[in-house]
Parts: C-alpha cells; sequence; structure tokens
DNA sequence: GGTGGGGGCGTACGGCGTAAGGTGGAGAGG
DNA sequence: CCTCTCCACCTTACGCCGTACGCCCCCACC
C-alpha cells in the first residue's frame, strides 16, 4: 500500500478531461473553471495549460469525451476482449467482400437506429450540460467520426445509399443523433496527422470513406465543407412533415 | 422642432435590446459585454441595470427580441398602423365560433408551415449567434408565445387534434421550429401578471389554450411542465424515422 | 422655488482566462 | 558519482468580465 500511496500519477490530458466532466456532472458546466479544475487535482490552474491549449480545447475534449461515453455505451462489447457481438461485430457490416455497399433485406435498421440513438440520450442525460457543447463548432473529434461510422453502417446495411444516408444524417441532427444541430460545419479539417495514420485510420472506417468518395468527388480527406445546408435543412424537414403526416392521417381516419 | 428635438431619448429597454442585438450581429455574441454596450448607448455599464437586472435576463430579452423578429417577417401585416391590438387578420382561423377547433380539408398545412418554418430560418440565419441562446432555459419571452399559437394554429386548421398537434410541436422542435431543443422546459411559470391582463392575453391565444386545457386537466395557466420528455422525444424519432423509410423506399424501388 | 425621487454615474471587488518567466527533480551522459 | 537537460509544474501579474453599493444631477410637481 506504500508503493501504490506514493504513486503520483503525473496529470494526464485522459485525467483532465475525466475530472472536468466530474466537475461538470456535480456542479454545472458553469462551474467547470481552469482554477476549479486545477484544484480537483491538486496542482495549479496554470499546470493545465500543459495538456490542454486553452479552455475553449478542454471544451472540445469534453465534448469528445462524452462522445466517447455515448459510443461505449452503444458498442455492445469492446473490441478490446475480442469477443465482438454478431450484430455489429463484423469488420464492416453492410459491405461486401470487394468493399461496396451492401444491403441485407432482414436487416431492421429502424429498430437498430431507434436503440442507438436512445441510448445515445440515455448517455446525453446523465450530462445534461453537454448538449450545448456538442453544438459548438470545434466538437467533433475522433469519438464523433466513429459515432457516425456506426450509424452510417446501419442506414448502409438497411438499404440506404450513400447519398440518402448522408441526407438522412443530416436530418436526424441533433434530435436523433443526440446532438449537434449542425453536422460536419465546414472548416473543420481533420487535424494534422501523419499520412500512413491517417491511411491506417481510413481503413477503419470504410462506410465513411465510401460516402466521402461517392458525395464528393474529389480527395475524400480533403475536406467535409461539402453540405448545401438549405438542402440538409429542408431534407431533414420533409422528412419530419412526412412522419408527420402520416401520423395525422392515422389519427383522423 | 422642439417636438422633434432628442428628447434625450431616456434609454428604454427596447432600445437596450436592439443595441444589444446590433453588437451581436456585428462582432458576435462574445462582444456583447455590459461595458460594450454602454458604450454603444453613450452611457455607463452601470446605467443598463435599470432597464435588465443582470446580464442573464439581458439574453433572454434578445431572444425574444429574435423570435419577434421571426414573427414579424412571418406576419404577413404587421398590426402597427392600428391603434391597438387588432388581432392579426382573422380574429381566430382554425376556431368555430364557439371556441372548438375546426380543420379545414382544403387547408394545405404542410406548404403553410414548411414556408414559416424556412422563414423563421431565414431570420436567424442574419443572427448565427441566436440559436444557441433560443435553447437556454429563459429564452421564451412573449414573442415565442405568439410564435407558437401561429404554427399551432396552422396545425389545428390542417386538422391535427390539440393532442397531435401538441406531439407535433416537440417533434419539430429545434430543427423546424428553428430553434429551441426542448421546449417547454418545466419551471417557466408565467411571469407575475394581473389576473386581467392574464385573462386578456388568453383570448388572444385561443389555440394555445385550447390545447393546454385539453392536454392537462387542471388549470391551463397553472404551469407548463405537463411534458414527458422521452415520450415526445420518441414521438419526434417516429415522424422522423418515418419520413426516412418513405424516402429510402422512393430511391431503392 | 423648493424638493423628492427616478435615471444615470463612479468606484470597487472578486473571479475569470491566460501571458511570461521561474523552479525542482528525474533521467541521461561523462 | 557528479552534472547537465529538460519536462512538468508553479508564481506572479494583467486585463477583462459581471455587478454590489452609493452618489448626484435634473426635472416634475406641489
Amino acid at each position: 500500500m506504500s508503493v501504490e500511496a506514493k504513486k503520483r500519477v503525473p496529470l494526464s490530458r485522459e485525467r483532465v478531461l475525466a475530472a472536468a466532466v466530474e466537475i461538470a456532472d456535480a456542479e454545472g458546466i458553469d462551474a467547470l473553471t481552469m482554477r476549479a479544475l486545477a484544484e480537483r487535482l491538486g496542482v495549479e490552474a496554470m499546470s493545465l495549460y500543459y495538456h490542454v491549449a486553452n479552455k475553449a480545447a478542454l471544451l472540445d475534449g469534453v465534448a469528445d469525451a462524452v462522445v466517447g461515453e455515448i459510443l461505449a455505451a452503444v458498442t455492445p462489447t469492446s473490441a478490446k476482449d475480442g469477443a465482438d457481438g454478431e450484430e455489429s461485430g463484423d469488420p464492416a457490416p453492410g459491405l461486401t467482400a470487394s468493399g461496396a455497399p451492401s444491403s441485407d433485406p432482414s436487416f431492421d435498421w429502424r429498430a437498430t437506429l431507434r436503440t442507438r440513438v436512445l441510448a445515445a440520450r440515455a448517455v446525453l442525460l446523465r450530462h445534461p450540460w453537454a448538449p450545448p457543447l456538442l453544438t459548438r463548432p470545434g466538437a467533433f473529434g475522433p469519438a464523433a467520426v466513429f459515432y457516425f461510422e456506426g450509424v452510417l453502417a446501419i442506414l448502409v446495411r438497411g438499404g440506404f445509399s450513400y447519398d440518402l444516408a448522408h441526407h438522412a444524417i443530416h436530418a436526424l441532427g441533433s434530435r436523433a443523433i443526440g446532438f449537434s444541430q449542425e453536422l460536419f460545419t465546414p472548416g473543420d479539417a481533420t487535424p494534422d496527422e501523419s499520412d500512413e495514420v491517417l491511411e491506417e485510420l481510413a481503413a477503419q472506417l470504410p462506410h465513411l470513406m465510401g460516402m466521402l468518395s461517392e458525395i464528393s468527388h474529389d480527395d475524400p480527406a480533403s475536406n467535409l465543407g461539402w453540405c448545401d445546408d438549405q438542402a440538409e435543412f429542408e431534407f431533414g424537414i420533409d422528412a419530419l412533415l412526412d412522419g408527420l403526416e402520416a401520423a395525422r392521417r392515422r389519427t383522423s381516419v
């Protein structure tokens, strides 16, 4: 016990973000100040700046940490213990061996997506301060990318073309995904990474890469700002209105 | 000329809010500080506190001002030339003389609502800093009430029951109304007003009052916290998913 | 022509994010 | 074993924020 008591954990970025989430959970997002965060970690405020660039970066990190929590809640078993579930554990469900998208008529995309969305919402209900953070411009980190990959996999397996799935994700937007009013706000290029790391990452995101290469005909890794906000918004409205009209007819007949 | 000479326009709440909107438009919402606002008005910062309780109240007021702008954009002709509060056009479209809701089969609620929603969005695009404000807990002022009354009138006239219209407004939520992730956050009771003023106001909001008295069986003016968040969210998802499924079928067949 | 008070002003305080430079100690090199 | 280096953390300080508290001027009204 003396050994582990003396061991001084050296305040990593992960510890900083975890403590930030704890403060926000306990006392609200306004109580999350650099000084309060430092105090909780037994450290001075300026020491935090060695691990996060500034407060905005801290909040971005916290946002991605929450998305990571959603991701964990949504993934049945982490890939860590090797026992992947049959449902979403395959390397690339919805893809044929050639890499082209393939639909599975017996797959109930609707129920699957619904379950996932409600799980995401359940996580966010545990962090009521989080949704405003997730709508911030810089809030889309690595976890969010993987989350979208998962949603996209469901849609594609359910028979959505990449194009329609792209619209659908926009339409789901903040409500159904659980966060983010406007996804993919232009101007958030992928941060600096070496090319081979980037390529390795791309191999893990088959649907995302497929969609990107289909919708935008230039380099998928170049940028993400090809979305026509107005068109996406109108598509989302129309989908919602279709659903409402159906509900109305159901009750009035 | 004595009259037209500057009465030293004594810095009303309206002037304060208008100046606040101007600052936010010009320099962003972060530039809207009490000191900057005072300077723009040729006044000291502390003078503002005579007209707004604090910064939070200022932001609430700004939010409602933006909603008022939406309302003006959406209402064909303002009732301003008339001396008093003439109801906008018809006394109560969608209501029979008895006050019961009546539907109009020839009325295209979908197109009407779509137009209105897009108009609201257009206003918000002119104030990109506004949406986060509108999702704040205290952001629902008088203008928002009237805006909802208008949406409700469209739905009712289009054949929605009050119950379904209530769900629909929740489902439309931030996306289609143009703002507000969760409408009607519980705990925002109507501010203190004399009973007769309140009653006079209620007479101008027939649909809202009708919905309230139908959905909650107690006093409509008591509170607005009767909404089951989870149920509303699921209804919204289902409507959206219905619309997406229809879109999917449209492309895959 | 006082005079009361409503409307605007001056001062000040604590807290915020963070720029700039200092420091102790662990690990590498001689 | 000593010393040098450099990482991880600390100290100090600055300018901005919202706003509590109290003063004072000016104008309306007796």
